[in-house]
DNA sequence: AAAATTTATATGTCTAAACATATTTTCGAG
DNA sequence: CTCGAAAATATGTTTAGACATATAAATTTT
């Protein structure tokens, strides 16, 4: 363990301890240094990521202080569905429903600007079972050579997440009644929700790709990773 | 604008851009300071999270790739009840339904292993109308204050988080059919979801508190901000 | 007493250099 | 030709120092 880790791991379990409880003023770096018999720097690296996490706050002159929480914040990690399937040790499918093109598809929101799309609609199965309901819109004039690929056997999801870069995901989700298409597909007991997760994903500005994909509610969570230390 | 924010941005526009495509491996340290002008450690700290978020990797005399991505990552932030209703504009209300102490009250899964617990059962509203029906135990054993502590008119939630640290929190999210007390209190409509978010917080592997927080699913979501670059 | 100015100070950025360490590549022994 | 040891190399950690900059605190001016 190098020292910059060990240096923030005594000062997380002070943290953690309340002995230096929230609102409490951190000694200033020199004297952190100090204590620690270490280099300025070496302390610096040591609260850094302690100030991305919001855990204290710093500003010139005034010093950094032990912060009160006021959000849980943790990293939603979404995998490709077929990775997701078959690491949870199931037979993965899938299945192309329907594959179109247009400009006035489904962009209801009107975020593709009159682009041209293409409409893929295609369904993932776990050991045989409807396990997600994916409905696409692609822009072909920010990703052209989405226009001939082959979606019978690729589901766009695994075409596009390696191989077109983005810059921003903003991701939605939400509890819904299933609508016709997920009663279509999805196999659903009666009564039963669906969980759906709506994405956009843009590079600079530009709206690449639009996605709603439904998940039968029964079985199915989301579980994030933990934004901790150690 | 720093150089190192300068550096990191450019390096970027070459990934997005495909300039450096999936695989292809950068210019050692040296040669990148040597491009940028500036020193070694300052084209370090235009990487380093890049690194953090995946983009690329790096191995010791092996150098740095970039990375194809496999997984869609963003950050989910829960905000305290009050403060994401009052955001949006709305008037927060909030009633305690229920208060009990008890070391058995509902610990299903059996992860406070007899801890004392307190069992609190406690509605959000937003307008006046049910927004959240929050339910919880608390390890008094961990947090012996949250015995006494009055929950009548500030919620658990917002007691506990800004009080008490924590290490770790993991949070699971759902669609459910509603239960009966979600039925009961959240004045759902027909066949209307909830939207359930679990969440079991802890400090150093020691449980803390575990929640279950339901909402109704019309008009309620989730979004989570973008772990982007710029 | 209030406002404007100056000073002090803690954090923020950057450098240049040394050394540590994982891992690949090279080279030599068998 | 194979295996193992040695060398080479890119990243990883740390230092000590210089300078930049935001802002709190002290001082002067109004």
């Amino acid at each position: 363990m190098h020292p910059y880790e060990e240096i923030r791991t005594e000062i997380l379990r002070r943290i953690n301890s309340q002995a230096w409880p929230a609102g409490f003023a951190l000694p200033h770096e020199e004297k952190l240094a100090e204590e620690f018999g270490v280099a300025r720097g070496t302390i610096r690296r040591a609260l850094s990521p302690l100030v991305d996490a919001g855990l204290i706050e710093r500003r010139r002159r005034a010093g950094t202080r032990v912060v009160g929480r006021k959000a849980h914040s943790s990293t939603l990690t979404i995998p490709v569905v077929r990775h997701e399937i078959e690491r949870g040790g199931h037979a993965y499918g899938y299945k192309l429903l329907r594959s179109s093109l247009g400009d006035d598809a489904r962009d209801d929101q009107g975020l593709f600007a009159g682009a041209p799309l293409r409409h893929i609609v295609s369904l993932h199965l776990s050991d045989g079972r409807p396990y997600q309901l994916e409905d696409r819109l692609v822009n072909l004039e920010a990703i052209p050579e989405a226009r001939d690929a082959d979606f019978s056997t690729v589901s766009p999801n695994e075409w596009l997440i390696a191989r077109v870069p983005y810059s921003s995901v903003r991701t939605i989700l939400r509890a819904e009644m299933p609508g016709t298409n997920d009663s279509k597909y999805l196999k659903l007991q009666r009564d039963e929700p669906v969980f759906v997760i709506e994405r956009q994903t843009r590079l600079d500005g530009n709206i690449l790709t639009l996605v709603r994909m439904a998940h039968p509610a029964h079985g199915f969570q989301m579980i994030t990773a933990t934004d901790d230390f150690q």
